[in-house]
DNA sequence: TAGGAAACCTAGCAACGCTATATATGATGC
DNA sequence: GCATCATATATAGCGTTGCTAGGTTTCCTA
């Protein structure tokens, strides 16, 4: 039982730097978490530097040593939720049993941006972001993306400039839906016509990359 | 000579109400137009209340009396902002020569866009606004949307959600680009795209009804 | 020309992001 | 076990923000 006592100094050392790595994720996972739950319930100017470090009972230079900055949460709240996005739509790409795979993951993309529209909002409102094709571009970015790349990948020469085509418009839908600037409840219908114009009968080969 | 001395003192009256208001509405839209210059040059966070104050040589209530809150002075930017890219739209859609009046509104929507990247910003980032179709939209946004609806009238029953849709798209490319989403370069072929997918030909409607 | 309304400014509050500095905590060497 | 030192955490404060109560000036009217 004095086993640990008995440890050799490096490793308890080791165990030690570990659980503090440890601590130090946890809270840093409990900062973000506040973040999220306090801007989906009263808007991202309530979450504030001073409420968060009330919500998990730290002092403020605490979150400053996490992230640089209050604008460093809302970037880590923001690459979260592009992890949980491209999971989202990869998970709905894999479940589909339709042959309707463009539909579903529309629908999972459209369903993701309603279900947390603070989340989404902070997706895209960081101005001072890497470009998308940088080095610099945290891979969560590029695994969101390329789910949709893949959606049509290899349909035509022209698949890569498809796929942003549809990935900008699936945004465009989720922003003028959540800023309210579409007449409600013919969502269903939209998603459907957009599944049609971005759908290819050709005699070539068309859509159904199944894989 | 003497004569605005003598004249009826109700006439008198309407004339000083009327230069009041006349002021009123230059100094209004001095404070707009200090707001956009100094957003577009140095970007929103700069545009503070004491900073327009000092813009207009007037002192920071007289800001309040004109607009309610710093949201309200961005609120008249964003009708501006809809009403000029409602102009936009009409001109683009007017001087097409080429037949191709989906294409050069297209080019008009993402060249409004890219050219006033802070004001198409403040357009849809404010999120406390009125829905679309509510009767206190104001004109302005309505205006700018019903150009893009002529632009699909009649063509199909679902005309309208097709106007929605080519809105929501021009809105994402707009989008994503100004947030460096997209790669570069490649604006001119994503427009060309687009509009191939929005242009429904009477021979051989590319869109077949998928089930 | 007196009086009153309208226009305008001064000064200040509470809350914000952020940080220099002080204090407590806990691991390490003798 | 104790002293030491680094690391972790807190206190307190700076400058700036949006916003407003209250006093002062300006200007129209009678």
């Amino acid at each position: 039982m004095l086993y640990f006592l008995s440890m050799e100094p490096a490793l308890a050392a080791n165990r030690i730097a570990e659980r503090k790595l440890r601590d130090r994720q946890a809270r840093r996972a409990q900062i973000i978490g506040a973040a999220r739950r306090i801007a989906e319930l009263e808007g991202w100017s309530n979450v504030t530097v001073r409420r968060l470090s009330a919500e998990i009972s730290y002092s403020q230079p605490v979150l400053y040593g996490h992230f640089g900055s209050r604008e460093g949460i809302l970037a880590a709240v923001a690459v979260e939720g592009f992890h949980e996005l491209g999971l989202a739509l990869e998970k709905a790409q894999k479940r589909d049993k339709r042959g309707n795979t463009v539909g579903s993951v529309a629908a999972a993309y459209l369903e993701f941006a309603a279900s947390s529209p603070a989340l989404y909002e902070v997706m895209f409102s960081l101005s001072l972001n890497v470009p998308f094709d940088d080095v610099a571009t945290p891979p969560e970015l590029r695994f969101a993306f390329s789910q949709l790349l893949e959606l049509f990948q290899g349909q035509s020469p022209k698949s890569e400039v498809i796929s942003e085509l549809f990935w900008a418009s699936l945004h465009g839908i989720a922003e003028l839906t959540r800023a309210k600037r579409f007449p409600r409840g013919r969502q269903k219908e939209r998603v459907k016509t957009l599944v049609e114009l971005f759908t290819f009968h050709d005699k070539t080969p068309p859509i159904v990359k199944a894989r």
